[in-house]
RNA sequence: GCCGGCGUGGCGCAGCCCGGUAGCGCAAGCGAUUUGUAAUCGCUAGGUCGUCGGUUCGAAUCCGACCGCCGGCUCCA
């Protein structure tokens, strides 16, 4: 008789030829039996460890995802006979199916669907395992292309497997699924679901394969994690950049200029100098040069640094003139290296850093493009270090810890980091490529940041280190890129002369630690959920008049502020009160000022935070004075008056 | 580029299925009100219904193509 080994030591015997089940119903769904996920219905010959999966755990929403998604694609082949179906795995939050249908749905099909999965859920059909041959799965699953696709391969892939091979289909009610599994029990047990949208998708992402339809849908454990669920997109559909940056009036892209282009308004603007300003000013004080380049150059440029080679598909297409051929940037790499070789360049030159927010265009697919976090004209934070092999480690640190501290002013904190590796296409020698990923590794070691390798990921001319942070509601955003390149030194043949008056190639680093800036501010906005802080919010303090004979009195306030480089504001609308704070509020406004008879007789005024709380009695050169220093220092938060 | 959805005054939407030459809210302008911490009241103006073509006596509405946006796929920073 086996012996189930449970998680607190503890042994149950289990009658001979017993599923696991009957050990750990009712709270659990599937099995980990010796670290295998496996059916409650699994029967052990041994004795094994056994561990309950629970649907709210890691394993149950998997396990609890996939059986949804059966349920789901059975459903559509209820309601849709002749349906094909592909594959449906369970996906971060939820599940998805591929799917053939004989007609194109909408999204209102998706009703019914989920009409008719709650009735097989109702049914409580047991999902039963079952080990076949592939011949016999092939005939089960007559008419499924699909899945006879996958049997045949699986067959291929097992290469000398013999003809008597098993597979496992899971079957519940009539509607049979080739499937590893495990599952639920029986269909009572899934959770809570949501159909939430249709998408095509290529058949093994192969787009020269049929499109198939893609069902997505989201599942829990509980009504009430559904309803987390449904919320945290709402918290991410609230602090949307798109929603905000029209509400706020930061920038938009009209029609006319095309896809992927966008305009900033006065009031992004004044974001984008505060920005600029504030990484401009540091890269200074860090020993980084500025430069400015132009926005086209000759095709010959692009020739030598290998971008029409290797980056032509992401250029826009040339234009011509008398001369020949120009093309739109799509980097700005290749016009720092005309700088360096603009003169002889001795190693007392060395590190030169040389740095520039430069303006690029890439022609990204249509598909790809999402508001200012995907577009096709940006500027980058973008600079090119150019140093001695020897100088490469401790320039690749200088870099990391500058990345560090910029995004801590931001309010980001521990970041994830990534070494991706050179992909397949490259214009780089295996040996190149090694001492560029081994400067990295070396950096990376020596800065004690945690880090995974991703093989293959890397950009056309060399490895690069990603630097990922996670905003205010968890979500991760790639900002950072370093990359390491012996590539273009080599291509442009550069040089410098060395303390042995020989000549020597330098390296350089490719690093854009904020990335795009129109991607950085989307990220910004979302972070912030639009409540800048105050050294970048376009307006700082507000003044609203109670009655317009207080109007003067607020422009001789607001030019105190200025005075202090603040920006101030002056509501000079004939509203009521009422409305115009509420204006304030919309616009995010981070103090505001009603001043009326009460506060000109005492001459100390009430600050209205964004939060709403009030402060009265302040002497307004104090209020100043604090807010002067709140944007001087960058200050994440509000500063609380009276306390 | 592909699949699906959408495109109606500056913004958010209704009307479209069942063709009969557009409607609401906010914003804007004007007037009244002069107001104390998230919407005072009234009036006015503003739209070739994304574009082009087709069907029809008649198209926002039906059909087609194109453009753009959104969600995915694909690709990638």
């Amino acid at each position: 008789m086996p012996k189930l080994i449970l998680p607190d030591g503890s042994r149950v015997e289990l009658p001979e030829g017993e599923p696991v089940g009957g050990a750990l119903e009712p709270g659990a769904i599937a099995a980990r039996v010796d670290g295998e996920l496996r059916d409650l219905s699994f029967v052990p010959e041994a004795d094994v460890e056994v561990e309950p999966v629970e649907a709210g755990s890691d394993d149950g929403l998997h396990v609890l995802r996939h059986s949804t998604a059966h349920v789901m694609a059975q459903a559509v082949c209820d309601l849709f006979p002749g349906t094909m179906y592909a594959i449906g795995p369970a996906v971060q939050d939820g599940f998805y199916y591929d799917l053939q249908l004989p007609r194109p749905v909408s999204s209102d099909d998706l009703l019914d669907i989920e009409v008719r999965m709650r009735e097989i859920v109702a049914a409580d059909q047991p999902f039963v395992r079952e080990e076949v041959e592939r011949s016999e799965a092939l005939q089960r699953l007559a008419g499924q292309d699909f899945k006879r696709e996958i049997i045949e391969q699986l067959g291929e892939q097992e290469g000398e497997v013999a003809s008597g091979d098993t597979v496992t289909l899971y079957r519940n009610s009539e509607w049979v699924d080739l499937c590893l599994g495990p599952h639920v029990p029986s269909t009572a047990r899934l959770g809570t679901f949501k159909l939430t949208s249709l998408a095509g998708a290529y058949w093994r992402g192969d787009e020269k394969r049929p499109q198939l339809t893609r069902i997505y849908g989201t599942a829990w454990a509980t009504q009430e994690d559904l309803d987390d669920y449904l919320h945290r997109l709402e918290e991410a559909e609230r602090r949307d950049h798109r929603k905000l940056g029209r509400q706020l009036d930061l920038f938009s892209n009209p029609e006319e200029l095309g896809p992927g282009l966008w305009v900033w308004h006065p009031r992004g603007g004044i974001f984008r100098k505060e920005l600029e300003d504030y990484v401009r000013n540091l890269h200074l004080d860090r020993g980084y040069d500025l430069v400015v380049t132009p926005h086209i150059a000759r095709s010959v440029l692009w020739e030598t640094s290998g971008h029409l080679a290797k980056f032509a598909e992401n250029m826009y297409p040339p234009m011509h003139d008398e001369q020949g051929d120009y093309y739109v940037k799509p980097m700005n790499c290749p016009f720092h290296v005309l700088i360096y070789k603009s003169q002889t360049r001795s190693y007392r030159d060395l590190p030169m850093r040389l740095s520039e927010l430069g303006t690029i265009y890439r022609h990204e697919r249509l598909g790809t493009l999402h508001g200012l976090l995907r577009i096709r004209g940006g500027t980058q934070d973008d600079s090119h270090i150019i140093c001695t092999p020897d100088q490469l480690v401790e320039e690749i640190l200088k870099v990391f810890d500058l990345t560090l501290e910029i995004h801590s002013t931001f309010g980001f904190g521990d970041p994830v980091v990534n070494l991706s590796t050179l992909p397949g296409q490259t214009i780089v020698d295996e040996a190149m490529a090694a001492r560029a990923t081994e400067a990295l590794t070396n950096a990376l070691d020596r800065s004690g940041l945690a880090y995974t390798v991703a093989e293959g990921e890397g950009a056309f001319y060399g490895p690069k280190v990603d630097f990922h942070f996670k905003d205010a509601i968890g979500r991760l955003w790639q900002l950072t890129t370093v990359q390491c390149d012996f590539a273009l030194p080599e291509r442009f043949d550069m040089e410098y002369t060395g303390e042995d008056n020989q000549r020597h190639r330098p390296v350089m680093v490719h690093r854009a630690i904020l990335g795009t800036l129109e991607r950085f501010s989307a990220v910004l906005i979302e972070h912030y959920a639009g409540a800048f802080p105050l050294w970048l919010s376009p307006e700082q303090i507000r003044f609203v008049p109670v009655a317009d004979r207080h109007l003067e009195h607020c422009e001789q306030l607001a030019a105190r502020a200025r005075e202090t480089g603040l920006r101030p504001f002056v509501d000079a609308s004939k509203e009521s009160v009422g409305k115009k704070i509420r204006a304030a509020q919309l616009m995010k406004a981070p103090y505001t000022l009603v001043v009326g008879d009460r506060d000109i007789e005492a001459g100390t005024y009430t600050v209205r935070d964004r939060d709403g709380n009030e402060t009265p009695g302040l002497v307004f050169d104090d209020v100043v004075a604090a807010l002067a220093e709140e944007a001087r220092s960058r200050r994440l938060e509000q500063t609380r008056f009276g306390s």
